[in-house]
DNA sequence: AGTTGTACCAGCGTGTCAAATGGTACATAT
DNA sequence: ATATGTACCATTTGACACGCTGGTACAACT
């Protein structure tokens, strides 16, 4: 059901929302249906629990997965809708176009990773 | 004239920066004065002239200061102008903005650095 | 010849970060 | 007891960037 390359380049969290993704795009699991326990999954696939918890939790983050505590996680209502909706592909395209403007403004791309890190570790998250 | 702190955390190009503003705020430098050869000031200062080129390029890129080739490095007609107009400044205040927005969506600092290093190494300078 | 700024090539030391791993613990439920 | 998601602690690995250094070379001028 999902397949695991521990030799690609992508990082395996995020072969895994892939996967989870495409299964529910073909209606393999539909809303409501509930998924492998993170441990399950995490053993299925000889891997890590933190790395299918990573991958669960960015897909509850996108609205694609709802966690239930100890009832385990499910396929959101609308995870249909949310499929598309991932904040990682709204970034691929907004910060080539700030980037852009820093350019056009000259800077040079060291100034630019340097105000960037400045930026973002500053009250971070 | 210049002196440089070879343990302070400031870069070396920047404490460069930073002092050859000043001698130009304080009017020891008027617009139009030679400043030293790139290898000159380098050996004063016992640093690599790469470090100093790279000071004397940057200034020349905020209009501080003008490269005439063999002729030598001059302080810009309007130098003191643009003493305060800093591509630096002004990336320190905009991508602190531009984060805040990408925060904003619900994206982690994570994404957001794995998304800019995408944005800033394709095509880069 | 000597000097100017500039442009390449390369390397080194340091630091940071992503990704993944491992362990432990918790409250809440069956 | 057992299982759930979640939250901490930690480490390792590899990659990458910065700052700086060093060498070499060039065209243009004195």
């Amino acid at each position: 059901m999902i397949t695991i390359d521990l030799d690609s380049s992508e990082p395996l969290f995020n072969q895994l929302i892939i996967q989870i993704k495409k299964t529910i795009e073909n209606r393999l699991l539909k809303p409501g249906d509930s998924l492998p326990s993170i441990r399950q999954l995490a053993a299925e696939l000889d891997i890590n629990s933190k790395t299918v918890a990573k991958a669960y939790r960015l897909l509850e983050r996108d609205n694609v997965l709802v966690s239930k505590g100890y009832r385990g996680t499910f396929v959101h209502p609308k995870a249909e809708e949310n499929l598309q909706v991932n904040i990682k592909e709204w970034l691929d395209t907004e910060l080539p176009k700030d980037v852009a403007r820093y350019r056009a403004a000259g800077a040079t791309d060291s100034e630019i990773r340097i105000a960037f890190n400045q930026a973002i570790s500053k009250t971070g998250n």
